[in-house]
DNA sequence: TTATATACTGTAAAAATATACAGTATAAGT
DNA sequence: ACTTATACTGTATATTTTTACAGTATATAA
């Protein structure tokens, strides 16, 4: 495919742009208008240009007749780019890029809830919950949670996927895993912080 | 949101498959042709009626300037409406109408190989693959299986999910679970089909 | 120095398009 | 019998939109 200019860059956008916000593509004088040239003739020599390019094509005689046929922006629509994140030993699991392995596109409300991003899990203290090692957890941040809700909480720097479990001033984090004990945090003495829970998994075989 | 008429359906549906196959919106003139109609007030009243009903937006003045704002179709672009269907005792997992609980719009690559659709699981005999009552399994419909594959086999009428392995004329169908045993089966004394394989796994906590 | 490509302004006309208005027909409800 | 809603035809016009043509300016390559 070939190199776009800068110019050409900006009226793709700009039709993307205006396609994505009203859902039919724009005329000549409305790209002049957001680009802030003063001549229809800018914009039509634009488009000409992206279409010998083939980044557009245009139905000649049609009103708004422009159709993306490669998109400069990679997103789908409805599909969502989510993002994957490593469970490290340490550290919070925040969304800042360098923590995102990588972006599975799909349906934000797969599971009843929405949610969030995915949580790749290291370890096997929850593989008597059936969740394996590089599962991905579906996360959705809250600090709405309940006993016995699949958590992701941080206690300083460590970062863990356990059933909640709290009494009084105890927060109990319980593997699935008869091989792992329980971590028992008073929280007088030490912060945790509930990053959110669990609304399902994917698994690739 | 109110009903559609017949007719203000199949308008809407046109916008729609216009929409589709161009990108952009269609003219009235253009609806009139693709249904038939001799006049573009035809269009015209049907498009306000589906305006009134909440179904599309008009930008007033514009070309095209119709935006649809709830679809009749409900496939979006990228993401596929995949469909469930629960593992019966008997019979074979068709994709027929009556066997398909619901629909879950996802993306079909969203596993490395691509599938099907996804299998509900009933009973426990899988449990210690980490595979869960519920839990929905993506099958890709394919007989190129290997040993150690996780597979949807028919025998009869009855179908599972087990390991496969296969010596000779023995067929095995290996559960995850020790208290169930592996069905053996002498291919030349009854037959087995394959109806695919498992890509990966779903499960809503 | 002379092309050649990019990047526009400004104008105008032909074509496409939305949209108002005046009717006709039919079925369903009251 | 009368109203109301749906479903159109047919015509006309104002407006929107495409698109051609005639220029200007600037940078880069031959």
């Amino acid at each position: 495919m070939k190199e776009l200019t800068n110019q050409q860059s900006k009226v793709l956008s700009c039709v993307e742009v205006y396609l994505n916000k009203t859902g039919f593509p724009p005329t000549r004088a409305e790209i002049c208008k957001e680009l802030g040239f003063k001549s229809p003739n800018a914009a039509e020599m634009h488009l000409r240009a992206l279409e010998k390019k083939g980044y557009i094509s245009i139905q000649s005689g049609s009103s708004r007749g422009i159709s993306i046929v490669k998109s400069q922006q990679s997103f789908e629509k409805y599909s969502e780019q989510i993002p994957v994140i490593g469970l490290v030993a340490a550290g919070s699991p925040t969304l800042a890029e360098e923590n995102v392995e990588k972006r599975i596109s799909c349906d934000p409300d797969m599971f009843s809830d929405g949610f969030d991003y995915f949580l790749k899990v290291k370890g096997l203290s929850m593989i008597d919950a059936g969740i394996h090692e590089d599962d991905l957890v579906a996360i959705k941040k809250t600090t709405d949670v309940k006993n016995g809700d699949l958590v992701v909480v941080r206690v300083g720097d460590e970062v863990t996927l356990k059933y909640f479990k709290k009494d009084n001033y105890n927060l109990m984090l319980v593997p699935a895993n008869k091989n792992f004990s329980t971590i028992t945090i008073d929280l007088r003495e030490q912060e945790a912080f509930v990053e959110g829970k669990s609304v399902g998994l994917i698994r690739t075989h």
